[in-house]
DNA sequence: AAAGCGGGGGC
DNA sequence: GCCCCAGCTTT
């Protein structure tokens, strides 16, 4: 356990990356990288730091925005509640606690779109409290080091990396200590082909021992992908703008806009439908973690598909509306064939 | 306890 | 094609 822990913080100064949330202890700034990083690799949510950042310098420039706003910011990264809830809590903050941000981690807990990991990285990067983060980086480089074969995505499996990650935690320097864990899982100890070679800890390592890194972490798999079938309509109005219409609760991209939508439960009642209407490009695939959308877009007239409920915007004035990858995809290869 | 929620990158 | 990523919320 020492020696594990010593050996982290070793590696950590000699291999960490130069990030730019690791030179602030504003709680704000803290919070703002957690959320973006939330399920999401460091590549992918540094430009989008970078941006938030720059528009929103404090948390109360944030409140003060739309929250189409702030949408528009976090169009292409995913998961847009966080987005949501990111807006809200700095709102919430703003109004109820003046600006302040919550000082424990209890009370950050209770926070829109913050969960035990989150509280604890918040606790611990800008406070320096004594609470161990928990992530898919502490989970593998715990569970191969001890050669903990329990499911990682199970309750009790939860537990029991949570009980270890604080056992291991270095109550001296926890905020070190939490960001030489995770970086040493996402650098050293890789999902796939980790460096075992060079590892400061490969005479103590369990799963390396024994021959199971390629095994551990242990994660029950449920993946059921739904297929869904959708025809986006492009209508013009003659004077250069499309309609669009904002999604809705309780679906994917809540809160984005898309073109005039009808949704079909098959391939072939789709394939029915487009029958002899002028597509604009190719069938589109869009794959989520739990769907696979086939989309395909047509040129449709006002008399067949006209609805009051849409919005007709130009292709400037959509810049500050969000979109969802697949009409983002779209635009981009048929932007010149709509009118 | 399980399901739902994005998008990208590595292999 | 499959897996994973600085997870959280809702059911």
């Amino acid at each position: 356990m020492n020696a594990l822990r010593q050996a982290l913080q070793e590696w950590y100064k000699a291999q960490q990356r130069d990030l730019p949330w690791r030179h602030t202890q504003d709680p704000y700034f803290i919070w703002l990288s957690e959320i973006i990083l939330q399920q999401t690799r460091v590549d992918q949510g540094l430009p989008y730091y970078l941006k938030f950042t720059k528009a929103f310098p404090t948390v109360q420039d944030l409140a003060n925005a739309e929250q189409q706003e702030v949408l528009n910011l976090w169009q292409g990264l995913g998961y847009y509640s966080r987005g949501r809830n990111l807006h809200a809590t700095a709102q919430q903050i703003t109004l109820e606690h003046n600006g302040a941000f919550p000082k424990t981690y209890q009370d950050l807990l209770k926070l829109k779109g913050v969960g035990p990991y989150t509280a604890a990285a918040i606790a611990s990067f800008a406070y320096n409290l004594p609470h161990a983060v928990v992530d898919g980086n502490v989970f593998r480089v715990l569970s191969r080091y001890f050669g903990v074969d329990l499911a990682i995505n199970s309750p009790e499996g939860k537990r029991q990396f949570e009980a270890l990650a604080g056992e291991l935690l270095d109550q001296h320097s926890p905020a070190q200590h939490n960001q030489a864990i995770m970086e040493f899982g996402a650098l050293q100890c890789k999902p796939v082909s980790p460096n075992c070679s060079v590892c400061p800890v490969q005479e103590t390592c369990m799963a390396l021992l024994s021959n199971k890194v390629s095994q551990l972490p242990i994660k029950i798999k449920t993946v059921k992908v739904r297929k869904r079938f959708f025809v986006y309509h492009i209508l013009t109005n003659g004077q250069n703008e499309l309609a669009f219409s904002k999604r809705g609760p309780k679906d994917i991209w809540e809160g984005l806009y898309e073109f005039p939508l009808t949704e079909f439960a098959t391939l072939d009642d789709m394939l029915d439908y487009l029958g002899g209407k002028q597509i604009i490009g190719e069938r589109f695939q869009h794959v989520l973690t739990h769907q696979k959308i086939e989309a395909y877009f047509i040129k449709t007239t006002p008399k067949e598909n006209f609805n009051s409920n849409y919005l007709m915007l130009d292709l400037k004035a959509l810049t500050d509306h969000p979109i969802p990858r697949l009409i983002d995809k779209f635009l981009i290869a048929h932007s010149g064939e709509l009118f």
